[in-house]
DNA sequence: AAATATGCGGACTGTTGGTCCGGTTGTCTC
DNA sequence: GAGACAACCGGACCAACAGTCCGCATATTT
C-alpha cells in the first residue's frame, strides 16, 4: 500500500510521510483550503518543514499525493476492474459508472480539489492522474460520437470537477446533486438522441 | 467611459487608475501570470502601493477590473445589441455569435484569465460579470432544452473559459480553435440531433 | 486665498513557499 | 554487537508577497 521509491524506504521516512498526509487531512477538513500552510502541516505532523517538502517537493505536490490517494482505487478499478467500471461494457454505461466514481471522490473532497487547483500553477495537464482520465474519457467519447472532438470533451467533462463548483452546485439536501448533472450533461453529448 | 464612484473624481485619480491598468497589462504580457506582483505594479505605474490597493481593493479586484474593460463592449452588445448577438435571434445562432465573441476575448486574454482565476479565491460565482454570462447561456439553454438542467449547462460551458485550458488546446497555427470547439460543444448540447 | 476633503506614497507587518546544512538515526556489513 | 555509511531530519534562514496605515500633498470648492 505505502509506496516506495528506492528499493526499500526508512521507517522513520514512511512514518513521517503517513504523518504529514494525515495533517494535511486534518488541516483541511478542519480550516479552508489556504489554511493548510506547509509550516503548519509540519508542525501538526510533528516533523520540520524541510521534511515536507523533501517528500513531496512543494505544496502541489502534497496535495497531489493526497488526491492520489483518494483516487487510486478508482483508476485501479477502471484500469482492472469488472464491468461496468472496468473494460466490457458499453460506453454509455462504462461512463455513468465511471462519473459516479470520480463524482464521488470529487464531492468528498471539493476542499482538497479546491487547494490543488489553486496550487498547482500551470501543470495540471501533465499531471499522470489528469492524463489518465482524460485518456479513459476521451476514448469513451470517441467510441460514441466520432463526429466530435472526443479530446476536447474529455477535458470539457474534467474541467467540470473543480471545488468551487463543486460546492456552488451542491444543495444542502442532496449531497450527489452534482455528479447527477454531470452524467446527465455526459449522456447529452454522448447520445445522438 | 471612465467610471465614476463618488459624483466627480478628481482627475489625479482617473489618470492614476489608468496607469495602474496599463502597468498591469504590460506586466501581464511581458512575464507569466504570477510575474504580476502589486509591487510591481505600482513601481511601473510610478505610484505607490497604496494607491493600487485603495482603487481596486485587492489582486483580484485589480484581475477583475482588467478583464470587465475587456469585455464590457460584448456585454453591451449582448444586452442591447442588434441580431444575432443581442436579442431577437433564434437561439442557437445567438449562442454561437455569444460564444464567437467570448471566445475572442478569452483567447486574447489567457494569461490575465488564468492569474484572475488564481486569485480569485472564493466568490468567483458572485462577480458580477459572470452572473451575467451565466444568465445570459442560461436562457438560451433553457429555451432549447427544457428537459436538461440549464444553470448547470451554463455553467458547464463557463468553466471552459480557463486560462490553462485555452493554452493547452490552442495549437500554434489555429488561434481560433479553441472557440470553435467550444461552439461545437455547445451545439452538441442545445440541439437534439 | 483659504478651507476641506480627497488622494497619495512608501515604510511597515505578518505570513508564506522554499532552501540549506550541521547533526542524527536507520540500515547494512562484518 | 560494533562500526561505517548513506539516508534522513529539523528548524533557522531567506526573499517575496499581500495588505495596512498615517502623515503629507494637492485638487476642488467657496
Amino acid at each position: 500500500m505505502t509506496e516506495q521509491r528506492t528499493r526499500t524506504e526508512r521507517a522513520d521516512a514512511a512514518r513521517n510521510r503517513r504523518a504529514v498526509l494525515c495533517a494535511t487531512e486534518r488541516l483541511l477538513a478542519e480550516g479552508g483550503g489556504d489554511h493548510v500552510s506547509l509550516d503548519r502541516v509540519a508542525a501538526l505532523a510533528g516533523v520540520g518543514k524541510g521534511t515536507v517538502f523533501r517528500r513531496f517537493g512543494n505544496r502541489a505536490g502534497l496535495l497531489q499525493a493526497l488526491l492520489e490517494e483518494r483516487s487510486r482505487e478508482l483508476r485501479d478499478a477502471v484500469g482492472n476492474g469488472p464491468p461496468p467500471l472496468g473494460p466490457g461494457a458499453p460506453a454509455p454505461e462504462r461512463m455513468l459508472a465511471f462519473l459516479d466514481g470520480l463524482g464521488a471522490i470529487a464531492e468528498g473532497n471539493a476542499t482538497l480539489l479546491s487547494a490543488h487547483g489553486q496550487a498547482c500553477a500551470e501543470d495540471r495537464y501533465g499531471d499522470p492522474s489528469y492524463r489518465f482520465w482524460h485518456h479513459h474519457l476521451a476514448a469513451l467519447f470517441a467510441d460514441g460520437r466520432p463526429d466530435l472532438d472526443a479530446d476536447f470533451l474529455a477535458h470539457a467533462v474534467l474541467a467540470l470537477f473543480d471545488g468551487d463548483l463543486i460546492r456552488h452546485t451542491t444543495p444542502p439536501d442532496d449531497p450527489r446533486h452534482f455528479t447527477r448533472s454531470v452524467q446527465e450533461l455526459a449522456m447529452a453529448l454522448l447520445r445522438r438522441d
